[in-house]
DNA sequence: CCAGTGTGGTAAAACGATTTAACCACACCT
DNA sequence: AGGTGTGGTTAAATCGTTTTACCACACTGG
């Protein structure tokens, strides 16, 4: 590359990365540019990442792959990350932590300069945050933890969103089915409710608070065990879009009827809930925002910015409302 | 590192990678595993990659990193790729074609090793496929180019499987929605549809072949356009199962009865047809072997094996019958 | 005329691993 | 004893950038 242009390599690396500082004559700067293109030359990547000791790449952890929720945060992220010059790696939790041996290397051998972590809560992911915060930058998703970067959205909010949904329609026995019980934002949306619930002077009732997870199958097997119960709520409100459909299905199985029995609001909502049977009333919330923040919040750290823990507020969450609720019978 | 050991870096390298044709005393090789645990050592990648010119990383772009479908396909690739010390970059297809900047520098950086394009199809992707094999050892997923390694589905054998199960029901008059129509994948399972059709003597009437797309919208879409036909067909083969929701959504707007009007069977299966209104009949394909097989042919291109073309005939597609078909009325 | 100040560069030393060639000590063979 | 392996280790080159130090030259002001 140099040679082509009579320069020296130092000039071309200036002129590429088109350093302020480089006094240089016009016609020298058109001779590299000029040579550059008709070798197309692009500057080595594992060169540049040695010297430069960042490889431009962030690695994204989310507990699952396939989770269609992850999708969007995904997109949001990878977007945002392009943006500024970085590629995304992807990382599966359940992956990792079964191999923590390549999860190390990944991290220590400094083939990422920082790390998004989308964990859904269940302890068995403990490791993967631990290692990471001790060897690069770490953002957070939707987890909160003293002295980490992360970005959370307004559970709160949220909830309360749902909440009030089903008291304007004139519910009182609210129920919660909560999403992994242990995770932060389990608890957030579960005080979100409860503070709209006390407002109106009510109370979320011990027994109607079940635990379930993120996912379909989650959510069916805690909705079948509050269906068991001699007193039932007449209003649901489901910590997770996954698990609201699996709510949905437990709710056929028993032929308990949605809206008329039971009134099932779930937080998230995604193409789908438009084709579940009913379809199913949702909180929208901003995930492909998240995503985006997540990364932002690292890259201001990358470069030197402070650890912040970040609340989404902005989009405010919407809701979607849909066939699943309705009126107390 | 070298120092700690008290020997040159030269036999750090060589234990560290397990190179198998040194030779050293027993005592030297502890010495020097133990420094490098005790270091907590772990190779630079970034010299690494210089020094041995190859990055260690694949690419996978998708067409839509949001498609519930492609995360199935992500993780096989991924988990494939891991065991072989490959990490995974991923990519959206929309996005890079959009910047393609940024999309040449990727490939042409040698960031990543390889690339796995799962792309939709649609022309406005062709120079994504162009630049990739001009640059880097590339795979495509379900779609096939002369003299470029692929991987597809038994596309035929999955259409098939659908069209039998109409015809046992005692369906003649089927239709087909296609999926993005010029792509080959789509032109796959419509002639695995026109072959079973053939044998009972039955023709795919031209009028019922309705192109979609890959997605809900284009599924719903096309759809509307077959129920505004005077004849309709009392059977229908979806290419693809988000489609297939559309499908089933435009007969719910058209009050068109499922199944005793309209039987309705998508080629791939995923966990929400469990959920739909009605539960939606598919054929489950191996998309998760896929991924896998994407990535174990990408890795074979790379230690110098040839670009081939697989079909991936196992495990062979099934039929998963819910209750979106049945006997013609 | 000379010191000082720009201007437009060049040359060389990193960055951290891997690989090659070279070296040495020692044993073994003839 | 001299030649030939053999086992074990070292030193040096290399990958392609970036960065720092330095240089030659022209111009300026006193």
């Amino acid at each position: 590359m140099a040679k082509a242009a009579g320069v020296s390599p130092a000039i071309v690396s200036r002129v590429i990365n088109d350093d302020q500082s480089l006094r240089i004559r016009p016609d020298t700067r058109k001779r590299v540019l000029s040579a550059a293109k008709s070798l197309d030359y692009t500057p080595n990547g594992a060169a540049r990442a040695l010297r430069l000791a960042s490889s431009g790449a962030l690695c994204l952890v989310a507990s699952d792959v396939t989770h269609p929720l992850h999708g969007e945060t995904l997109r949001g992220a990878h977007i945002r990350a392009a943006r500024a010059g970085y590629v995304v790696l992807l990382g599966d939790a359940e992956e990792l932590a079964h191999n923590q041996q390549s999860y190390e290397n990944l991290l220590s051998s400094r083939r990422v300069d920082g790390l998004v972590l989308h964990l859904s809560g269940r302890s068995a992911e403990a490791p993967l945050r631990r290692l990471a915060e001790a060897r690069v930058p770490t953002v957070l998703i939707n987890s909160r933890m003293r002295g980490r970067g992360s970005v959370i959205l307004d559970d709160e909010a949220a909830a309360a969103l749902a909440a009030e949904h089903l008291l304007e329609l004139g519910h009182t026995r609210i129920g919660f089915v909560s999403g992994v019980a242990a995770s932060d934002r389990s608890q957030r949306r579960r005080r979100g409710l409860e503070a709209v619930l006390e407002q109106q002077g009510l109370r979320l009732k011990p027994e109607w608070i079940v635990a379930g997870g993120w996912d379909e199958p989650a959510g069916h097997e805690a909705v079948l065990r509050l269906l068991r119960q001699r007193e039932r709520p007449t209003g649901l409100v489901v910590a997770n879009v996954l698990a609201g459909i699996g709510a949905l299905a437990a709710c056929r199985e028993r032929a308990v009827e949605v809206p008329h029995e039971l009134s099932v609001v779930a937080i998230h909502d995604t193409w789908f809930t438009d084709h579940t049977n009913p379809p199913l009333t949702a909180v929208k919330t901003p995930l492909w925002e998240m995503g985006a923040a997540a990364v932002d919040l690292l890259i201001e750290m990358l470069n030197g910015g402070e650890r912040r823990s970040v609340v989404l507020r902005e989009p405010p969450p919407e809701l979607a409302v849909r066939e699943s609720t309705g009126p107390p019978a």
